[in-house]
DNA sequence: ATATGTATTTAGATTAATCTAATCATTTAT
DNA sequence: ATAAATGATTAGATTAATCTAAATACATAT
């Protein structure tokens, strides 16, 4: 298995997060979507990566991963997660700003560096946005059970674990309001007609959009 | 100034180093040769970096760098540096082991990370080989005088502060004699016919090739 | 089933980076 | 000063990755 240039990664992740959200062949349309290019250009590039046995492809059929395919983009998740650990534990980036880098940083080549980082980081399971980190043999960390927070029940204390956007936007915003992974919550209110929620979150109440709670991620205490 | 390539940053670094050491326009086969790529392929890189006003190029006369090629090159050997220490120091690789990686870590681009890493580093100002490392102005750390072992007079006690050779084979046979950066040396013979060195390292007695002894630079304490 | 619209692929170009083989320029040696 | 050797450039191809515009296939609605 030859190694794959970053262009060929970058795909391999996407269609890897695109198989699981939507659960059936990724279409030529969502992986230009997602990896903001033109739907000729993915059409070249699945050709390629079928050709290397990464994904199977047949025209107008969409593509997913082979065996091979998933076990190159969870390579390339673990590096990009360990990297993103890095900057924030190690040199003290804000969850916000490391995402970008990480782009880059995940496609340095080097077994050695990635399983040194990961030992030098205590080995850790989940990433600053609480995104599971594969060990060396590709395995994910089982999470307990968890919700969104959109869908917490009322008055059931819980604590925030993750977010399902990484944006800078969204993560300044919750910086904003002292929202962050380890934080106790618990819904106080929610309102049936546009699905806001009234959260006490470090003893203060805050009334949080649908489009915010349904991108934290918690876990009953 | 917009971004380099990986291409150019390397092509840029490569100048910068062959300027230094003949001291006069860098030629397009000195630079093929450094390069390990062919002498047309230098020709096609030269003309896009003089166009970028990197380098001043001119046919059949060789190139060298302008100001701004010098800021470039400084930019990306920081870089190199800073993460070949970051390896050797945070991630205990062996300093014969870093050069190649550092070759791709020295492309990531966020000005932030890097002066970040040299923060996390306490501003080292040397790198595993004892190179200098530029500051965040490109300015570099100036040594106090020093010799090739080969030119140390007899008799005279010196430390051990660089080697001008990082490749791994030259630097594990350092290792294996347990030659490091920081260790005391004494010439306790030359010989004249082949330049060969007896010199008394960690109380034990080593005999150097002269092809050994020009690579390794030393400071009279 | 036919038409319409959307998804996808093809055709044809472009740009960076590389190569080989051939040619041209410069330097050096006779 | 001329020839030979060395150094450098050009011409022409190739490959990855991209694009625009045109053509085709598939899905859906009437
Ligand atoms: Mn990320
Ligand atoms: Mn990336
Ligand atoms: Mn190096
Ligand atoms: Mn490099």
């Amino acid at each position: 298995m030859k190694e794959l240039t970053q262009s060929e990664e970058n795909y391999i992740k996407a269609i890897y997060y695109l198989q699981k959200v939507m659960d059936k062949p990724v279409g030529t349309n969502d992986l230009a979507n997602r990896m903001d290019t033109k739907a000729s250009s993915v059409t070249d590039m699945v050709r390629r990566l079928s050709e290397k046995d990464l994904i199977i492809y047949e025209k107008y059929k969409g593509c997913e991963l082979t065996i091979t395919g998933q076990e190159a983009a969870l390579k390339t998740i673990r590096k990009h997660r360990l990297w993103e650990t890095f900057l924030v534990e190690k040199l003290n980036f804000g969850w916000e700003e490391v995402h970008e880098i990480a782009e880059q940083l995940e496609h340095i080549q080097s077994v050695k560096l990635t399983n040194k980082l990961d030992e030098f980081l205590d080995f850790p399971k989940f990433d600053p946005h609480g995104d599971p980190i594969p060990d060396q043999n590709g395995k994910l960390a089982q999470r307990e059970e968890s919700f969104k927070l959109i869908d917490l029940e009322v008055n059931v204390p819980a604590i925030i674990i993750g977010v399902s956007d990484s944006s800078a936007s969204f993560l300044k915003y919750l910086d904003k309001h002292g929202i962050q992974l380890g934080v106790a919550v618990k819904v106080i209110d929610r309102f049936e007609f546009d699905h806001s929620t009234e959260v006490l979150i470090n003893d203060k109440m805050l009334s949080l959009s649908a489009a915010a709670s349904s991108k934290i991620t918690v876990q009953v205490k």
